[in-house]
DNA sequence: CTTTGATATGAAAGCGTTTTCAATGTTGCG
DNA sequence: CGCAACATTGAAAACGCTTTCATATCAAAG
């Protein structure tokens, strides 16, 4: 015994009007008479008509359904993001579709082909490696696409993000400031956009600044994972560094771990500051300085232009830059 | 000028061939001579033809996406369980739509609606509240349901978790064979049936098998926030309480830093074990000791039971209990 | 050559909505 | 009372696919 559904035709005839009707007063078009209206929202009621959302995608060609592609939920950084994705989506009303891609070209291509087969009427990216490959099948979407706390040296999709060029410039500085002459530039892939166009630009830039001699000994390039940072330290202590620059946080917090582990006091003799304010840096100890960045707000604020996006609205700027911050909390002096 | 869309129709004209052949090669049905089967995916290539799966869905009553209600994909244990959902759901060529319920019943109960209404196979719930309300809705969902990570005392949906009450009843029972006699349980609210039918009568039950009596005073309700947890101390303290069992990691890290911070030391003078084994254990000083479960596992056969139930298989076991463990880290003597 | 039993193919009816366009009702006004 | 102008409604054609059922083709057997 299959559930039997009922359909707008269902509710047409036993309220004795035609479906285009019913359809009428579901998506409140005005057009209705009020006492018709409440005839049919009554039969609605009594039948406990649902409308079927599919067969409404295909008649009206609007999912209501928004992709997004993330890297790796489980990745509390991007989990922040999305966190602000899905609240703005629900308050206009979409659905998030959520795949996670490790990054991985291969499978965000795949992964894009079927968000664009099931018709989504906008897509989020967060990634920072848009290949050209990637690019192209954002260019054929007829669903708009933006990049959420990501970038892409094209520059070629509409964006939200910080100045990652000059908050890391700042934090390097301030390291600096504090003496520091050998800072290590630590962080993910340099496939990354973000790692090589925009935190090492910045690291060199105050380096610059400051006189001081870039020496690529003291760039370490790893993954993002704790395991990854606390096994770095061997190696920062044989370069000589003094301080390092940490482009996410779990993996900062590694590099801090391995360091008071091998019995180097942080901030003492070595500061440590990292790059995404995630609440990862107030859990451990000492609590990690940081560039603060508004995560959920870049979610949600790329959520907010797509919707623009997805509406034909003219949107003043597509690449949209928030204010960005630097928290000193207790790995820095 | 809008993309222009090639349709099924196109490349069956441009091919010479029906619909119906058109549809059979593209869902891979063997019932098609080898020639003209080449003849397709040559005008299917040529044409670039991408099968609109919102028509597809309406035809075949399928639409290989299942809906995932998680309470806040910023808690990493819930996050945790999300990857391996997703996981698994991409390898039977579903995709995830997710959205974050904070555990609020009303919007539990409207967004199940609103996957239904966009016609799901079937729905993953994250949460443990389970109200009446929702109960019902689940059973007049004409798609599965399984709860993932989370219990409803009533045990009406097919579920996949740990043994609750044996886990916690042997981390409380380490605690007591430390010499521990005023053993504190935190968790979050009392309303959510994995605390007040699971954990706590675990906790109850190491209490009374080392004859120790049950104290309400020893009973922290609160947030699964660290906050909430840091803030604990004073109370903890002047509960004379010597350990405690949390709920939650974050919260736990909470516990934990706002004992050390006000000068108790950890484990010397107070003991702290938590519950979820996430990453987070592994962040903070000293590390802390936990009950582990497979987080990635639970999600991911949780997934895997779906698909069964999705496919009408029959299932041998409605309710999977995965194993958990006991971890010791420096948390606990 | 027929017959037969696969094996391949096509025609057309859905699937449950939205939307266009025409038809019908209603109201106000001279 | 008659008519223009506007408010309501309905019929039916999409939307792009799957699926059923009937027809056509074909190789092997008689």
């Amino acid at each position: 015994m299959e559930k039997q559904t009922v359909t707008i035709y269902d509710v047409a005839r036993e309220a004795a009007v035609s479906m285009a009707t019913v359809s009428r007063v579901v998506n409140g078009n005005p057009n209705v008479k009020p006492a018709t209206r409440k005839k049919v929202l009554e039969v609605i009621d009594r039948l406990d008509y649902r409308p079927n959302a599919v067969a409404r995608g295909l008649a009206s060609k609007k999912t209501t359904t928004v992709g997004v592609i993330i890297p790796d939920v489980t990745n509390i950084y991007f989990s922040s993001l999305a966190r602000g994705i899905d609240d703005i989506a629900m308050m206009y009303k979409y659905n998030i579709i959520l795949t996670n891609s490790d990054e991985n070209g291969g499978k965000e291509v795949q992964v894009l082909n079927t968000l664009m087969a099931k018709q989504v009427d906008g897509i989020i990216f967060m990634g920072n490696q848009v290949t050209d490959e990637l690019r192209e099948e954002f260019k054929r979407s007829k669903a708009p696409v933006v990049l959420a706390g990501s970038v892409d040296s094209e520059k070629a999709q509409p964006s939200v993000n910080i100045d990652y060029v000059a908050a890391v410039a700042e934090a390097v500085k301030n390291l600096i400031d504090h003496g520091n002459q050998k800072i290590a530039f630590v962080s993910g892939s340099m496939d990354e956009a973000i790692n090589h166009d925009y935190r090492l630009k910045g690291y060199k830039k105050a380096l610059k600044d400051a006189g001081i001699a870039y020496d690529d000994k003291l760039v370490f390039e790893t993954d993002y994972t704790y395991k990854a940072g606390q096994s770095l330290e061997p190696a920062l202590s044989a370069a000589g560094a003094t301080a390092a620059f940490v482009g996410d946080d779990e993996l900062a917090a590694g590099v801090m771990n391995g360091l008071t582990d091998a019995g180097v006091d942080v901030p003492g003799e070595f500061e440590v500051i990292t790059s995404n304010d995630t609440k990862l840096t107030e859990l451990v100890r000492p609590k990690m300085s940081s560039i603060t960045q508004p995560l959920y707000d870049i979610g949600a604020v790329a959520m907010r232009l797509l919707t623009k996006l997805m509406n034909n609205e003219t949107v003043e700027e597509n690449t949209v830059i928030l204010p960005y911050g630097l928290m000193k909390r207790s790995s820095t002096k």
